[in-house]
DNA sequence: CTGCGCAATCAAAACGTTTTGACGGTTGTT
DNA sequence: AACAACCGTCAAAACGTTTTGATTGCGCAG
């Protein structure tokens, strides 16, 4: 529409040289004389000129900024991702623009093509829906990190375990019927529920138990999605415990709970997932697990940085533990209360809000 | 750095015409005869061109995105809001730009002078700590609005009216001490707790009792805040109540009172600000005033778009109800339960999830 | 056969920067 | 006194688009 306000010709103008000595003075570039230099930046803050970005951008061909494409914002373990994302982006002088693409698929391709035309410098993928190959694809020669599934990650996260650890530590507990409820995935390689459904299958054959499929749903990422979940698996009788992909799906656990009156953790055993802090604020606080954002985002800017600047990461992958955080929504239900995990650990647990200072004590949960 | 992949000169080469046949091709704006359409598309498509973002926002001196910045994403009401407003930006076909300014006062001046350089069109100032005025000087000629403050904004929220509504409301079921904590501001017109109190004071000579100014403090918009912040009022005896600027900060009531073995509703009665989803996942379901995000939210862009047009909006504001979504986590005092608010009407609140839902109930409530 | 109007395409300018090579002028070295 | 080195400044080109007036070639009416 309108042209820009005020150029750094007005500038050069107003202050008797040319654009070119502006520029040097602003950048810094080239020595100004002190008396030239005091006459530009005068008439910089008389005019209050302001650089423009575009043009700046578009000489660089670099904006200083980043990209990230998430579903929504208003889930917790997002906007927990998005903040310690532009806190780790900063260190690098790096902006973010946060893309909010729904649960729409064509809209989150939309957004990321949208993105890597030049908008960002690098782009993260956050959609569970879109594979890192996918991405790859739609971004061209805009450097994407896909979430935490991108090969090119340096860190491994073993979900595989982690499950297998939340199945024995139910099952520890006497738990027998145990159900899930997943994020939503279209990853052919990797469907979410579908690889929960497989270990959960061959864990209870350890015990020579049978796996009841109806027992793993599909949710949404939503409260509403594990209101709907949870009633989904409860229509299939004596479900005892239930954990979910993550802490908003969980929190529509208590919500079924609430309403069907139904008491967590006596008649109904809750796990969460990323530990977002409104788990601990839930009564009774949720036992989740901590998911290492902090350094995730770490690892992953410095990968995304790397690759910006056309460097290669010294390879070597990190093993990041996932740890158990116990807190007070899983009941012991062994008629004799054996060595339970839950009473020894949860009195030192709920004791404390921020997760730096709980480390030790989840470490622990995590060996097998 | 590097140059840009492929440019509209290189589709151009490949497909043996001018630079400016391509852009034509490409928006329409001159007929372009059927065979070379199809052969520039064929070589865009090949050559996956894609138009610079940034040579296109020099030209036409627009971006079509819009920079909202926020103190920090992980508050759920914050995320609403941003949610909603990329929703409703997105039927103008605006994108949004996020900017995380943290609790920091210098770092969101900065953003907003760098938003407004030109990498948007107009810009939401959600900082409380920012005022209207302020915001508009850093953003320069750029359409700005801050958050619900703005007196351009054609909406009206009593939030004087609120807040003796709830005091009315409390002090009907036998609540006499009474704790408030609020947003961070550094508005000098009007300190959100310095408000509060004042209406405090005149509340309470209405029924010729003093006013305890240490029961008014000011929080952070998080969880911890809420932790101390509940702390600090709980240290000045009696009270029996606490209502927050905020969810986020009401969690952190809860999360007080888990902690101190206090119960809620029974030993300390809560309401929130914002009903933001989680607010009913407590337990107690959380008592909490409902924030007209979407409405607001529309008004607001119109706003902005017509500032954005250079248009007028026809002027006339409207009058926006908080309405008290009444839940359990206030409890009735009075010795013999005369007709309670609460009693009458939690049936029903609690029963759903979606706000929607529950207009009618609440707009009773609001009646003074 | 000339001239006109029209459709399709092109060439050039413009947007606001940064960058680079060039140009005077001063200072310092022999 | 001659020359090099250097400092401060400038002019011009470049970045990738869009826009606009100009230029073709064509069919068609006079």
């Amino acid at each position: 529409m309108g042209k820009q306000a005020v150029t750094i010709v007005d500038v050069a103008k107003a202050a008797g040289v040319s654009p070119s000595t502006v520029s040097h003075a602003l950048s810094g570039k080239r020595e100004i004389s002190r008396p030239v230099k005091e006459r530009i930046f005068e008439k910089i803050r008389e005019l209050d000129y302001r650089p423009s970005f575009y043009a700046q951008a578009m000489k660089s061909n670099s904006t200083g900024m980043i990209g990230v494409v998430v579903n929504e914002c208003r889930n917790p373990g997002t906007s927990l991702f998005i903040d310690s994302l532009a806190a780790e982006l900063e260190k690098y002088s790096y902006k973010i623009v946060v893309g909010l693409a729904g649960l729409n698929h064509r809209k989150g391709a939309e957004l990321l093509r949208h993105f890597s035309a030049g908008l960002v410098d690098g782009v993260f993928n956050l959609l569970p829906q879109i594979t890192p190959e996918e991405a790859q694809v739609l971004c061209g020669s805009t450097p994407v990190v896909t979430n935490i599934r991108d090969r090119s990650i340096p860190i491994r996260l073993d979900y595989d375990k982690l499950t297998w650890t939340i199945l024995h530590y139910l099952r520890d507990l006497g738990h027998r019927r145990i159900g899930y409820i997943s994020s939503p995935t279209r990853d052919p390689r990797r469907p979410d529920s579908e690889a929960t459904r497989q270990i959960m299958a061959e864990f209870l054959q350890k015990y020579g138990e049978e796996f009841d499929p109806r027992l793993v749903v599909e949710g949404d990422d939503s409260i509403e999605g594990g209101v709907s979940g949870t009633e989904q698996i409860m229509n299939h009788g004596d479900v005892t415990a239930i954990f979910a992909g993550n802490d908003q799906t969980a929190f529509g656990i208590y919500r079924w709970a609430y309403l069907n009156g139904v008491q967590i953790p006596d008649d109904l055993s809750v796990i969460g997932f990323d530990d977002v802090p409104q788990a601990a604020t839930l009564i009774p606080p949720m036992t989740t697990v901590r998911f290492p954002v902090q350094e995730i985002v770490a690892h992953t800017v410095k990968l995304l940085i790397a690759k910006l600047r056309n460097e290669t990461l010294p390879p070597g992958q990190i093993s990041l533990e996932m740890p158990l955080v116990i807190r007070n929504s899983v009941a012991d239900r062994n008629p004799c209360s054996r060595k339970s995990w839950n009473k020894t650990i949860s009195g030192k647990q709920i004791s404390t809000l921020n997760p730096r200072e709980r480390t030790s004590t989840e470490r622990s949960m995590t060996c097998q």
